[in-house]
DNA sequence: TCGCTTGATGTATTCGTTTTCATCGATCAT
DNA sequence: ATGATCGATGAAAACGAATACATCAAGCGA
């Protein structure tokens, strides 16, 4: 109705121009978004009116500049593309957005060097918390933490050594289970299919565990039944095709995978050779995804808790950074998964 | 070797410290790190050293406050759950960080309202420029970018009213060939397995090309053989569930799926009911994932450019933030991957 | 040799919040 | 009635970097 002073004034409206409009001082209008109910109601009500009016978004660069916070918490993942780390993230970032906070996501690809880099800048940015994705990182990225006070947790993994927070499941014995299964089902020969163990705790326990469960029986694990592939399928078809080059009397009866991928990268190496799946090849994974699960036959994999791990880690992050008591290390359950890739040999 | 004065100091240290410990004023350090060649090579190496010795990171903040850029670019999609999603933005993150840009990643779960919420969130936080899944958006939306002057990029479709600048390919003609495809092995009856249209013009754009196709051989797409899911596989088995329940006679023999998630759902509702892909039914996704690619038998989809879709995005809004000229609006090339999930009706 | 340009650097102001401290009525116990 | 307390608000000083402007030495042509 009445005049519109600045109303061409492009660009944002500042906490003075909430103010003016108001008819109250900056300090009232920081207070009305920031402790509400240190102010008047009525007030209130006129400079949350002028803020909507105004289109007011106050200003996140200066905000952090005066206050130290951004409410925003980062999670560092090795890759956008892959649907573990996906669910886990969204997860992660529902419960954020729960408590106010905002979520900003960037990978690395499996490189830890990377990853202190990409960290560097989100710390610039004035990131208030962090997730990584695994226990194995460069020293350097913690102790920039460390020097810039900003919490953390690692996640997939439980570090039994205490040093830093973290929350996830017990990778070694997930695998170690899977191949018992195996074992008690007739396999004598068991492959293992797995990413480069180097900066990457959650590959080495999972191979760990393998190599557990066949010292439990007194079997061994020869060089010449582990593949190496990086996370894509055709990689760890060709991984799989080296495995099936073995003479028969060599040849693992089954593989274990250390993750979903490279299980259906296995299936696909053995529809190609002809290998009957399971009656001549058993084969499991880890992480229970819909790729494996919808594979024909059905993929045997480790269904892994990766909601929860996002739903603790940011709950977690929260408690820290508001003062509350929090439990630093949480190791959570996983569940067998039983479908038609395994089988007694043939 | 030296005194290390306040080694103890925990916390950042700002321009000011690494000027002192240089021997300059804390503007020459903002020049060497910001316009180095105005600089003298010796003050420069010196400040150099003084940044890493005191382990110096910019106050992002601060440096948003007084420049109005953070070299930030946000990309928000509708969930980090869906593969191709997270191939294009892991495409977009890479030629960012090449050109010394950083992505924040946030999503919205389809839900329009909420993407203008968190796209609120990241102006505040200072993001620069931005992507955006998708043609449809909150008015909203759009006034407040151009308002907080923040140029953007909408992809996955091309606006032919060039109202927006948008990066992707024809949704229409994508399904619409499909469809033709499917007609010329002799298919009549052909059903459509979509997500809710409302405020997704990807679903909308390519139930209009099943339809175009069947139009340009006089045929119809009645109701009952249209099926709606959510992304999601259980969701998109349940709908294709609802298609078999048709009397033999107005059940279709192809099914259309307007993603892969939706088409490997339709398989495991065909695979439940008995019903042999490809010889009683055919069905074809769009986006050729892995998912569908590993399916027995493999999914026929269309190839989609998510990687160029990604970089090019990327290009556009690096050249749009440092005044180059760009092209606004690109329609990129699609293809079609036939494999066993299609054949002549049975 | 003088004035002028050029290149390198310092000084001081500015960005938009949050927050401390001060102020000013009003309420309350004495 | 009076001093103390309290609740609501404003004034002003930070926060840390970028930048317009000032300064100063060196190099140059006349």
């Amino acid at each position: 109705m009445e005049d519109k002073p600045q109303a061409a004034k492009a660009g944002r409206a500042n906490a003075s121009d909430v103010a003016r409009l108001a008819g109250v001082s900056s300090a009232t209008v920081s207070r009305t978004l920031n402790q509400p109910e240190q102010v008047d109601p009525e007030t209130r009500a006129r400079v949350q009116q002028a803020v909507t009016k105004l289109r007011y978004l106050p200003h996140g660069g200066a905000r952090s500049l005066r206050s130290h916070r951004t409410r925003m918490i980062g999670a560092v993942v090795p890759s956008f593309d892959y649907a573990l780390y996906a669910r886990t993230t969204s997860a992660l970032q529902r419960r954020l957005d729960a408590s106010g906070y905002s979520l900003v996501l960037a990978e690395h690809h499996y490189d830890l060097a990377a990853e202190l880099r990409i960290t560097g800048q989100l710390v610039q940015h004035g990131v208030d918390a962090f997730m990584f994705v695994g226990l194995d990182h460069e020293p350097a990225l913690f102790s920039m933490l460390e020097d810039y006070g900003r919490p953390y947790v690692l996640t997939w993994g439980v570090d039994m050594g205490r040093q830093h927070p973290s929350i996830g499941f017990d990778n070694r014995r997930a695998t170690c289970e899977m191949t018992r299964h195996l074992l008690a089902l007739g396999h004598q020969r068991i492959g293992l299919l797995s990413a480069a163990v180097e900066g990457n705790d959650r590959a080495r326990e999972r191979g760990a565990g393998v190599r557990d469960a066949l010292a439990e029986v007194g079997l061994e694990l020869p060089p010449e039944r582990v593949a190496y592939s990086t996370i894509a399928l055709e990689s760890a078809r060709l991984a799989m095709a080296r495995l099936l080059e073995l003479p028969a009397e060599r040849r693992p009866s089954a593989v274990v995978a250390t993750n979903d991928v490279f299980a259906v990268g296995a299936m696909m190496a053995c529809r190609e050779a002809g290998i009957d799946l399971p009656r001549q090849m058993s084969i499991t994974g880890v992480d229970n995804t819909d790729l494996g699960a919808t594979q024909t036959p059905g993929l045997t994999s480790v269904s892994t808790p990766v909601v929860e791990i996002g739903v603790a880690a940011a709950e977690q992050l929260i408690a820290r950074l508001e003062g509350r008591d929090h439990v630093p290390q949480q190791c959570l359950p996983f569940k067998m998964v039983m479908r038609g890739s395994t089988a007694a040999p043939g």
